[in-house]
DNA sequence: GGCAATATGACACCGGTTACCGATTGTCTC
DNA sequence: GAGACAATCGGTAACCGGTGTCATATTGCC
């Protein structure tokens, strides 16, 4: 095992003839300094391979370059995205991302949190959907010292520590776009209480068909827990309403997914009989039959952003915190089959495997 | 923003009557100490709130304690299970897990890494499929002084520095489960050419066709690139053979997926008139109807035994290296129709959804 | 009283940083 | 051409918050 010890900048001091000062200084950028000596350190770090200690600068400094990623899993694609988005903003920084997933229900969640904070002596914190909701722990980092930035589905905290998606618009852009294809009877599957993203996704639902001119009708709307089983449920309640509904928006994928199975199970054809959309863009949503019109946040961008609020004061403000999410058409929503009394129903798609054709409507890609 | 600088060894020794040396042994579990002052110093840590600050302590005792986690996003479940493993094991010490996606066929990747670990300074690095095959990146790590420990789908390592899964015998077994329901014509997916983890699969599924004494058949069988698309390209190759196969084995979720599609638009009824086993317990798996059958890497128990591995070396021998997977029975595999002319086909099943019944077959739900 | 075992402290050190002072050189001003 | 001034860099020291080494003080025991 070669263990010859990494050089130091002493190291470097010597071999380049300056001081310990001298090469600190061209470690900083120091604006103060002689494009000569600049050249001749750089050229002995770089002949050295000398990369400064972050832990001995970070003792010095009295600040870390650590930042924390607290989730309580979502959805892993999700997390694994924010995971990507962040670390391409701090690729070329001195920054490391360091993880945690905790649980939720807890009840040492905050004193957990509290120890991963100390103990590691984060620089900065990101908290993901659903405990980013949470106001209590966000404060709690806070008095830790460490910036925060929440990501959600609206307006949780102050534009310099938040990305958030606009879950409202998205959702009732969706539900519009569902009228416009010849629905009147939409149906809806809301989340569980006490979450944020539920509640938006409600209250878009809500504002959809308010714009589209159409009734809330409570016996096609259900409330289920952001599972499968939950969506099937679902299944049951709206599919044995008269008259069933022509169209469903599930406020998460793996609802619509356990929705689209009580259809399908009942001889009901979608999108022919049925339009689905749902809410995540999770990997099955591609992948079930047929492919699941959803509604996707741009995550990597907001993680991105989140990112360089987290590690740049300046970019706090200056870096947008409210994203529009992106609606994936594919095979599962078209147009109302009864809708014009004549038109065969076809799917409205983007990219829908299998005889989907795509239909040029309004386009309604980007919500605004 | 309370920034009231947090308490150091130097208050803890000067509010206990002690020196900075007594504290630090404090700390550290020293055995020879007096009851007394340790109870007396203990209380005063209490009572401040007082953590030590690990990058003191990495500089003083001239290592680290974080560990990378270094993957190509093989699929998100699974590195989520990655992370939460090691999590588990880790949490109750003063490690801290830094993670690194990165793009295998990125160039600058050896020298991505590199940086990585030099700046900071890992202690030791976990590598995942399919980058964890790639033995110029764990020497690299390891000459550069961490120790490495790599998850795979066979004996990449010796055993103090890998965690596998036994593909090759899961999949066989899987094979021979299908044989021993009636089927005796078996079609096979194979992974790309290139990931370990295809060939292990391939060889599983040779293993098993021969030990059910049954021939392979090229007709039948065909590659994929671990994509969707892929499985369904493989749908239109398979479904088009004669006699048409009565069951699949797909190397990956996806694929089957994929497969599954092709299989449903021709109106052929799953598992009635074809079984499909997948690989990987994606979550689409069990959202897809009917809910895929599939073999499953105890990832987080992998997770677990690896982290162990990394940070205390008297745990990598003693902890296990070769782990068993799961055969998750559900709907999409069942007793083949035509096996013995007179029986109804049954899916055989743990927890397939709607009318599947679970049957008394042999039990397979570990492989041996 | 001598000696070993136990318990504790003084001090240098890890690899960077800042603070402060001072030296050298070059440039500008009169 | 002398003096003032700025720019550039070095030297020294202290410090960040822990740890190792080694010496020392205390205790128990024969």
């Amino acid at each position: 095992m070669p263990k010859e010890p990494k050089p130091t900048i002493n190291d470097v001091a010597r071999l380049s003839g300056v001081s310990k000062k001298t090469v600190s200084r061209v470690i900083n950028k120091s604006p103060l300094l002689n494009e000569a000596t600049r050249k001749k350190v750089e050229a002995v770090i770089a002949e050295l391979g000398y990369v400064p200690n972050p832990q001995a600068r970070a003792l010095a400094l009295r600040r870390n370059f650590l930042i924390g990623l607290i989730h309580d899993n979502p959805n892993a694609q999700m997390v694994l995205g924010v995971q990507e988005g962040i670390l391409e903003t701090i690729r070329d920084t001195e920054f490391a991302l360091v993880v945690r997933p905790v649980d939720r229900h807890s009840p040492a969640l905050l004193d957990d949190i509290r120890h991963f904070i100390e103990q590691q002596r984060l620089f900065g914190v990101m908290l993901l959907p659903p405990i980013s909701e949470n106001d209590e722990l966000a404060d709690m980092c806070r008095a830790l010292g460490c910036t925060v930035v929440r990501m959600g589905s609206a307006a949780l905290d102050k534009s310099e520590h938040l990305v958030a998606s606009n879950d409202r618009q998205a959702v009732a852009d969706a539900v519009y776009w569902l009228s416009e294809l010849g629905h009147k009877r939409i149906g809806f599957i809301a989340g569980p209480e006490g979450f944020r993203s539920a509640r938006e996704r409600e209250l878009g639902f809500a504002d959809g068909m308010a714009r589209a001119g159409l009734p809330l009708d409570p016996a096609i709307m259900a409330r289920g827990t952001y599972r499968f089983e939950s969506g099937q449920a679902a299944g049951d309640k709206l599919l044995a309403a008269t008259p069933r509904p022509t169209a469903i928006f599930s406020s998460n994928d793996e609802m619509a997914a356990g929705f689209l199975h009580r259809a399908l199970g009942q001889g009901i054809r979608v999108p022919q009989d049925l339009s689905i959309i749902g809410f995540d863009n999770t990997a099955t949503a591609a992948h079930i039959w047929p492919p699941l019109t959803t509604v996707q946040w741009p995550i990597k961008a907001m993680a991105r952003a989140a990112a360089s609020k987290l590690i740049d004061p300046a970019d706090a403000a200056s870096q947008p915190s409210i994203f529009l999410s992106d609606l994936i058409r594919r095979a599962s929503a078209a147009t109302c089959a009864g809708a014009h009394g004549t038109d065969a129903p076809a799917p409205a798609t983007q990219d829908g495997h299998g005889p989907a054709e795509t239909q040029p409507l309004t386009p309604v890609t980007k919500s605004r």
